[in-house]
DNA sequence: CCTGGGATATTTTTT
DNA sequence: ATATCCCAGG
């Protein structure tokens, strides 16, 4: 053992090694960019276990993403070859909740709790709105939620909420609904993100005999992007920390970029003052970038009046500049990005995977995707619509969650008529009431059915039709695997048949979403920890961007700035630099959220090791229509000039073929192209195409031009349908 | 009870 | 441009 602790520790540098060592007591760890945060942690952890001052499963380790947690347990195991692993490393929602699904009865909760989201959320809010007869039009759920939301992160809870309460909108609108919607979750069986960090913390105050477990347990903590805790989270540390105080937090003020959520960088001064003891180490030796790289990067975020002055410093060469691309519209500036990538690939051999392209809004994908799918070069979109976002994923999983949790009506509701099997929403509110009179769950209610009033044979037919369906799943739970369960009923409900009769190419993407998902629970069952039913759905509801994200694909990766914390590429593209975008145009108003948007500059330039540019469009469209004019950010007048060069027209990569400007005017109805490659494709009678929700079909006739021009298409899935030609999206087939 | 057309909001970032 | 919501008519 003595001779891996001695080469554990010759691969750090000295500061990184005094954090490491350092095991007993508080350590405030001040870690820059690209400083070797991540390895600190792991190799303390290695550390620990290697040196047998923990045991595995004494350690609990905080991280910002599961795939990080995943991915630090695998180099802790190479580590330490031979030991066991540490169990409890993964995000703060992820562990809580684990300690929810144990000890959760306690508070009266079932350990098969359902984690809602945030559309689940609205969805409670709107009911709420209706049940308690607010005035409905006036009040925006989202406003709500996120004053709700808010509220929880400052341990705030309902009744506390409603003493306090002083504008007309906290006592009348958010007070009652805040009170509603903690019953609803309750008797759903349910919590939200919010709630898997403040139940806890009722838990460990209500039940200090939990609390002592929990504190004798986790003998050392570890915290990953200690800048970007909330209160919540501050005061978990606290408590467990408490009899132990081994608790090691790694940070970086200048890389806080969830203030908006609720995280206060102040959680590093409290720390210092609540762990008067606590050793403090800077990391300052950047790893990743060069001097150019850090250099502009710094010379933007020294413009924060809020920090700490720093500066990290690099024995790695000075590099190329940073590269600014100025373009007029948004359409421009994504066709420059795919163009320097692919002059990137030819001129210095780089790989796809190489690339990251950044943005501070999802919106901005759309076009880049495009840009890329055009040009046939593979990406990666990490964020937006999340896959189980999706409709028809989420629908299935609201099967499985009945199936599991019956008590939950909220997902109960979501199935009950989907696909429609005649029980509509007058049914519905009938059995609810019956449901409310009783007492008891709504599934309870539909299975005595025949008690309630006023129903008509043939939907109470339907119903006990559909109470049949799901008991045989739960009592099928016992004798399928989880997957054999999943595919069954899929088969059963019918969304295969469904999606197949329909029939378009979304109805297929659709399908394969369901696929995939069925792919993952069965892949679940075969590698989790939890292998059941259960555990799968709680593992999907934790799930970060990040990652469902294929690291190893060798394709272009498009994300938020948010979700690239952590990360690092080659090449990374900074795109949509404007006012008003970047910095966002409400930002600009308060000092403070634009300093939150300067660390953002900084955290998406410090992921770049060899190369960053920087783009701005002068010109972007708003949902389609509208043209929005903007000036360059002002991030980019911040860097000093001796670290960028400006990438102009003649630095322009020599191009297969200049893609056409879309014509001001179009004389003729025929040459109306839609397709954006390098030819004109004209849309004309008698020519196949392909739309994207119709499929392909053939013209039949072109009427009328400009933007008025009318295509009459029959498509060979749905027949013959008319289309304005601007806006079908016709491309030729 | 169900369908489809029209109106409307959507774009800040996420566990 | 697209997703979602609402309402009238079948």
């Amino acid at each position: 053992m003595r001779i891996d602790i001695q080469r554990l520790l010759a691969d750090l540098n000295e500061p990184q090694r005094q954090a490491v060592t350092h095991t007993e007591g508080p350590v405030l760890v001040l870690a820059g960019a690209g400083s070797g945060k991540t390895r600190v942690l792991t190799y303390r952890i290695a550390y620990l276990i290697a040196t047998g001052t923990a045991l595995p499963w004494q350690i609990l380790a905080m991280t910002f993403t599961n795939k990080a947690a995943q991915e630090m347990r695998q180099r802790v195991a190479t580590l330490v070859p031979g030991a066991e692993l540490p169990q409890w490393v993964g995000t703060f929602h992820s562990v809580f909740a684990r300690i929810l699904r144990r000890e959760g009865d306690r508070l009266g909760y079932d350990r098969n709790f359902a984690i809602y989201d945030e559309q689940d959320q609205l969805t409670l809010i709107k009911n709420g709105i209706r049940e308690l007869r607010l005035q409905g039009d006036e009040i925006n759920p989202r406003a709500v939620r996120g004053a709700i939301s808010k509220a929880k992160n400052q341990l705030i809870f309902p009744e506390e909420y409603e003493r306090k309460a002083e504008t007309f909108f906290e006592r009348e609108i958010v007070s009652p609904l805040y009170h509603y919607y903690q019953r609803m979750l309750k008797t759903n069986n349910a919590m939200d993100f919010d709630d898997l960090l403040v139940q806890p913390i009722v838990l460990f105050d209500r039940f200090p005999d939990v609390l002592t477990r929990y504190q004798e347990q986790f003998r050392y903590i570890l915290v990953d992007e200690y800048q970007d805790t909330n209160r919540a989270q501050y005061t978990l540390l606290k408590q467990l920390a408490q009899r132990y105080r081994n608790l090691c937090v790694v940070g970086d003020d200048d890389q806080s970029i969830y203030r908006w959520r609720g995280a206060d960088v102040g959680n590093i001064l409290n720390f210092q003052q609540d762990f008067k003891d606590c050793a403090i180490y800077r990391l300052e030796q950047n790893y990743r970038s060069t001097k150019t790289i850090l250099g502009a990067a710094h010379s933007v975020v020294r413009n924060n009046v809020n920090r700490w002055e720093k500066r990290l410093w690099t024995d790695r060469g000075e590099g190329e500049k940073v590269g600014v691309v100025a373009t007029d519209s948004d359409r421009e500036e994504a066709f420059r990005v795919v163009s320097l990538i692919e002059r990137e690939v030819y001129q210095n051999k780089r790989s796809f995977k190489d690339f990251a392209v950044l943005y501070r809004t999802n919106a901005q994908s759309r076009i880049l995707e495009q840009a890329l799918r055009d040009a046939g070069i593979a990406y990666e979109i990490v964020g937006g619509v999340r896959f189980f976002e999706r409709k028809e994923v989420k629908d299935v999983l609201a099967y499985l969650r009945v199936v599991c949790n019956p008590a939950e009506s909220f997902s109960l509701k979501r199935i009950i008529n989907f696909p429609l099997r005649g029980i509509g929403a007058t049914t519905v509110s009938k059995v609810e009431e019956f449901a409310r009179a009783k007492q008891i769950p709504l599934f309870s209610a539909l299975e005595r059915v025949d008690e309630v009033p006023a129903i008509a044979a043939r939907t109470k037919e339907s119903i006990k039709h559909f109470v049949k369906l799901i008991n045989k799943y739960r009592s099928l739970r016992s004798e399928l695997s989880p997957a054999e369960l999943a595919t069954a009923l899929v088969e059963e409900v019918g969304f295969r048949r469904m999606l197949k009769e329909e029939g378009t190419d979304e109805a297929r993407d659709r399908l394969n979403n369901i696929d995939e998902l069925l792919y993952a629970i069965a892949s679940h069952s075969s590698n989790a920890e939890d292998p059941s039913l259960e555990g799968f759905l709680q593992h999907v509801s934790l799930l970060t961007d990040v990652d469902s994200w294929d690291d190893r694909a060798n394709v272009v990766t498009l994300m938020t700035l948010h979700s690239a914390k952590g990360l690092e590429f080659p090449v990374v593209f900074i795109t949509g630099l404007e006012e008003g975008l970047f910095p966002l145009a409400n930002s600009a108003m308060d000092q403070r959220d634009l300093e939150e948007e300067r660390r953002l500059f900084y955290v998406g330039a410090t992921r770049a090791k060899e190369k960053l540019y920087l783009t701005w469009a002068a010109s972007r469209r708003r949902w389609g229509m509208e043209e929005r004019v903007s000036r360059p950010s002002r991030f980019l007048m911040e860097i000093d000039s001796e670290y960028i060069e400006l990438l102009g027209e003649r630095d322009r990569p020599p191009r297969r073929a200049r893609r056409p400007e879309r014509p001001a005017e179009r004389r003729s109805p025929m040459p109306a192209w839609e397709d954006e490659s390098q030819e004109p494709n004209p849309i004309y009678a008698g020519r196949r195409v392909h739309h994207p929700k119709f499929g392909h079909g053939t013209v039949i006739a072109v009427d009328g031009a400009d933007e008025r021009a009318r295509v009459v298409v029959l498509f060979d899935a749905v027949g013959e349908k008319t289309l304005v030609l601007k806006y079908a999206n016709l491309r030729p087939a």
